[in-house]
DNA sequence: ATGAAATCCAAGTAAGTTACTAGGATTTAA
DNA sequence: TTAAATCCTAGTAACTTACTTGGATTTCAT
């Protein structure tokens, strides 16, 4: 059950992006940098985020990726979805799929798996990156003397 | 985010037995193919969940595996939890292992897979082995004309 | 114009994981 | 003695993960 690094370098990603909304383009070295990720590989998952219409992109000198959306308008969930998938323990509570479960009436297990989907689904969707760099920021207040 | 076939099928041999709980030991062979998965492959998990002292077993003929406890007294998550590990979407959220994080004071995206670790838990450890065979005796009840 | 900084794009790949299978040895009831 | 069952150790094909390699292209600044 855990998520792969798609998901969560992913996230970071978003994070910084948010974090530095509105300062024009940010280029991807300085992400991979901040993360300690591969730029290379960081690249390729910028692009399938691009692809879902969550960042732009400005190439060439100063160029680099920005957000489409204000930051409280992205959750987690859209990002975590984009990235790796709709969230589902098991093949067979996935939205898209039709019950392609061996037991005709009722499978014991089934309730079960839905209620994490749901619960997880609970979670991702109601945090948006505004409310992470809103933490972020409490935390850097706190440290304050 | 996907189980494995370990906590699923683990999950389906348990509620198995719950369902034959105190008719003596019930063979893998049954399970197995009830649940149309590998007797050879079951027995791997079965035996996990053994040294997890879950399930008791009679050898030789007529033998067969039963429930250390009464269903009501096993939870889903203890099931999961021997045969896949604790819970969590980031090894960095892993309650057995110290922050490994490259990120010293603060983490923008920790906060999340505890939310999400915290969220799954509460699923799991609060549905019994018994809850599930009450389900399935409600739903046999409801088809009944 | 030229160079540097950046995005974009397509393959390849080593290591690890998953979901089994194969082939027995051992135990016990009838 | 036989059949039914658990127990045990390896092997393994296919897939996934987490990258790396090697460029081509675009744009800003000088």
């Amino acid at each position: 059950m855990r998520l792969s690094t798609k998901g969560r370098y992913g996230l970071k990603a978003m994070f910084e992006l948010a974090l530095n909304d509105g300062k024009g383009p940010i280029p991807l070295r300085n992400i991979a940098d901040n993360q300690n990720i591969s730029e290379h590989y960081l690249e390729q998952l910028i692009s399938v985020l691009k692809k879902g219409n969550l960042v732009n992109s400005v190439r060439g000198s100063k160029g680099g990726y920005m957000l489409t959306k204000p930051p409280s308008k992205i959750t987690v969930g859209e990002v975590i979805r984009v990235l790796e998938g709709d969230i589902a323990p098991s093949d067979c509570v996935l939205d898209t799929k039709h019950n392609n479960c061996i037991n005709e009436g009722y499978c014991a297990t089934k309730p079960i798996w839905e209620k994490i989907r749901d619960s997880i689904n609970g979670v991702i969707d109601s945090i948006t990156l505004a409310d992470m760099v809103e933490d972020h920021h409490k935390f850097k207040k706190q440290g304050d003397t």
